[in-house]
DNA sequence: CGGTTTTGTTAGATGACGCTAACAATGACT
DNA sequence: AGTCATTGTTAGCGTCATCTAACAAAACCG
């Protein structure tokens, strides 16, 4: 089964659940294809006895190919409901990116993806007091903000430990990401580059007055200006 | 760009890291593909320019290859740590899983988990005690017992409400999922049927002497026997 | 040097999945 | 009934990513 016929399913499924029958054009429409290539998936669905299907008329899935539709189905709600309500994406993203993988989702993963939706639904602080982080602050606010706006209320032991930047490192000081504090283009610059919370990072050396900072980072070299080193909060490396 | 040529991108990425350099025959055996496909695959990616390739010699990545090769890697580490560090897989399934998502990752969705990262960062009992909840009572146990054992440490307000199951609802009745307190297969039955936790189900009635009970799930009419129904945990439906 | 092994390339086939264009069936409206 | 609009199907094509098989180049070795 390719993610392309699972998706045919899913999509056959829900027209089902909401209209009560599925017709090519619906298909076609829903997943922004021509009708010609739904006409082709359809054959092979039923082929593999997915779909009862007879040339014109409705559309019915057959009990296994309502299984994998909504097995399908289940993934996108659970995938979706992680990136809307844990990570605060808005919902049509958040939609899309479930879309793109539920096909990949393993049953393990799921499992336990489903377990800490159980946990934190028993535990509701958990993940409210992660969105008040995000948007009490707004995405730009640095470390310092957050961490002594008491906005994280379940963190008793609230660190005061000295906060170090990375440009604070001397040539040859390893140390750990904990924050990028930077935003918009530039945070997902860093990003990209690999400069990830928790990512073991290294100052080579310093060019001439102090300017590009090389750095190490997962086995690679990368430059950056000193005023881009300064939003990377970073702690000792032991611990 | 395709998802395939990204991987390609990675890969090459990364055996450059390790070994200083990347041949045909090392990509083929790193992807799993023949050399003969690695062989075309250059070739398209020479046209693109993001590697400098000349037929027989040696691989390398030009700037925007290898920029690109490191934005797959690093997406890929985000996921394979939030499948490995926060759901607590195996460090080969969570590798596998987030090579099958990274490519399609959103920058608006991989900020947004490494936010999530940096707020667990500072936050460490979160995850713990998510983690202390799996390990400790495993993964079969009863939702009373994870409630009553103290295992969330985080959750002050221990919720003392009346635990419902789902073979407790009269015909007719609504409530929404909290647990699916089962394990194994049946657990990933009941989940791939869309029982999950905070969906909205309703009992629409059940069969003489008790037996199958009907329930809707989602719009979806699903039969039940009654032992699968008392594993489910549920809750009123406000709130 | 000359043969053998390793490595890489080319050519040609296949299977998905999409498209357009032309055609066929259905139904709806005078 | 005849015409037109809607809907679905078929045929034929292109692209992508893979394969196998045959070939070419390089490297290694006795």
């Amino acid at each position: 089964m390719s993610p392309a016929l699972e998706d045919y399913l899913e999509t056959i499924y829900l027209l089902v659940q909401e209209h009560g029958f599925a017709r090519v054009k619906d298909i076609a429409r829903a997943r922004d294809v021509k009708a010609a290539t739904v006409s082709i998936a359809l054959r092979k669905l039923a082929e593999l006895e997915l779909v009862r299907y007879e040339r014109r008329e409705y559309i019915a899935l057959s009990p296994h190919g309502e299984e994998a539709g909504r097995r399908v189905f289940t993934r996108h709600r659970l995938l979706a409901r992680f990136f809307e309500e844990v990570l605060g994406m808005p919902a049509a993203a958040a939609s899309e990116q479930a879309c793109a993988m539920e096909h990949s989702l393993t049953d393990d993963a799921m499992n336990r993806l489903v377990r800490f939706f159980e946990f934190v639904g028993s535990c509701p602080n958990v993940v409210d007091s992660f969105r008040e982080c995000q948007t009490a602050l707004g995405p730009g606010c640095s470390p310092e903000q957050r961490n002594t706006s008491g906005a994280c209320a379940l963190c008793s032991e609230k660190e005061e430990d000295p906060q170090m930047s990375l440009a604070d490192l001397k040539p040859g000081q390893s140390a750990v990401v904990t924050h990028v504090g930077a935003a918009g283009a530039l945070r997902q610059r860093l990003l990209d580059m690999g400069i990830l919370p928790n990512t073991t990072i290294n100052l080579e050396r310093s060019g001439p007055g102090g300017e590009p900072l090389w750095i190490r980072c997962h086995g690679a070299r990368l430059a950056l200006r000193r005023t881009e080193a300064t939003v990377i909060r970073v702690r000792d490396e032991m611990a």
